[in-house]
DNA sequence: AAAGCTCCCAACCGCTCGTCT
DNA sequence: AAGACGAGCGGTTGGGAGCTT
């Protein structure tokens, strides 16, 4: 990448830049779980990354962290999106705040790649062509529905069905798991609040000192999934995982070699259960309404409108 | 099938702001 | 009070995936 502009703010000689390898990133993860961020400048010293600091709060912040929501904008999020815009303009920290696990660099991004220019062709198309309900555009709620169902020709219209879009409402934790016969093994770990069970999302799998367990990386290259799935440590899970045996496994698998780009999309993303997860995000609201009366002002509207259909 | 084009998004840069000494 | 330092923010870039010809 030939960069331009003055120098760079810090010495960056023999320093890794351009995309993040997977062990950059076990590195980076198993760090943070362990220590913290307390100083990003002095992160990459400790962790043992060629990286500035700067490098590893971004790649943390923007990708890593397991609050990280996944998949497209929903129609909801892109409505709140127009409309903390138009009251807040660039501030995209401040609109990320507003929305839950996302980041102000993937809002910015959405908002480049397409709500400006949608905004802009919208505003080019003669008032007559708009429905009557669509002129308005005063309270937050009605402006943010109303840009949303007017007939754009957006590619993505109908497209925002897909139940994986909905499954940030489980919580995911780094968990201490002994994984390897005589191995003090990390990884980190989706836990599953339908499911009761807790399950190791990404084959970020690591020793303490943060040394790669050559067995990890083999996974990723095709190895056994199933030897990756770990244990809370509570009888009960456990009981579970044996009634249900082979199948939950190779459901995860399924699950994880797509999160992975290991194989083609799955069709079973239907399997999962669409009540218990409403059920979820509807406690998940209350709890948000306690503690953050703006965020949650705009999570109700994704919840309200999930497909799944509570209603 | 291959070449060219477009679009998306991860990651970079420089600037500002807040905190510490 | 002021300078140094670190964190965070917003703007921008370019590699690569996907689409079109």
């Amino acid at each position: 990448m030939g960069r331009r502009g003055r120098a760079p703010c810090c010495d960056k000689v023999g320093l890794n830049k351009g995309s993040w390898s997977l062990e950059e990133d076990m590195r980076l993860v198993a760090y943070i779980e362990r220590h913290g961020h307390g100083n990003w400048r002095a992160l990459p010293k400790l962790s043992g990354l060629l990286r500035c600091g700067k490098s590893c709060r971004l790649r943390w912040i923007n990708y890593l962290r397991p609050d990280i929501k996944r998949g497209n904008f929903t129609k909801e999020e892109e409505d709140a999106i127009i409309e903390l815009h138009r009251l807040l303009g660039n501030k995209w920290s401040k609109i990320a705040s507003c929305l839950p696990g996302r980041t102000d660099n993937e809002i910015k991004n959405m908002w480049n790649t397409h709500l400006k220019k949608r905004l802009a062709s919208r505003e080019r198309k003669p008032m007559a062509t708009q429905k009557p309900e669509d002129s308005q555009s005063s309270s937050s709620s009605s402006a943010s529905r109303s840009c949303s169902d007017h007939g754009e020709s957006k590619s993505d219209e109908e497209g925002n069905e897909d139940p994986s879009l909905y499954f940030t409402d489980l919580s995911i934790e780094m968990i201490e798991a002994p994984i390897g016969p005589d191995m003090d093994v990390w990884g980190v770990a989706e836990y599953d609040t339908h499911q009761e069970e807790a399950v190791v999302k990404l084959p970020y799998a690591v020793v303490p000192d943060t040394v790669i367990v050559p067995e990890f990386l083999s996974v990723m290259e095709g190895g056994d999934y199933s030897s990756l799935i770990v244990s809370t440590g509570e009888e009960a899970m456990e009981e579970e995982e044996e009634a249900k045996g082979e199948g939950k496994s190779s459901e995860w698998v399924e699950y994880l070699e797509k999160e992975l780009g290991l194989c083609g999309a799955s069709e079973e993303d239907d399997s999962i259960n669409q009540e218990s997860l409403m059920r979820d995000a509807a406690e998940q609201q209350m709890q948000m309404e306690e503690e953050d009366p703006v965020s949650s002002y705009f999570h109700k509207e994704l919840v309200s409108t999930c497909p799944f259909g509570s209603r």
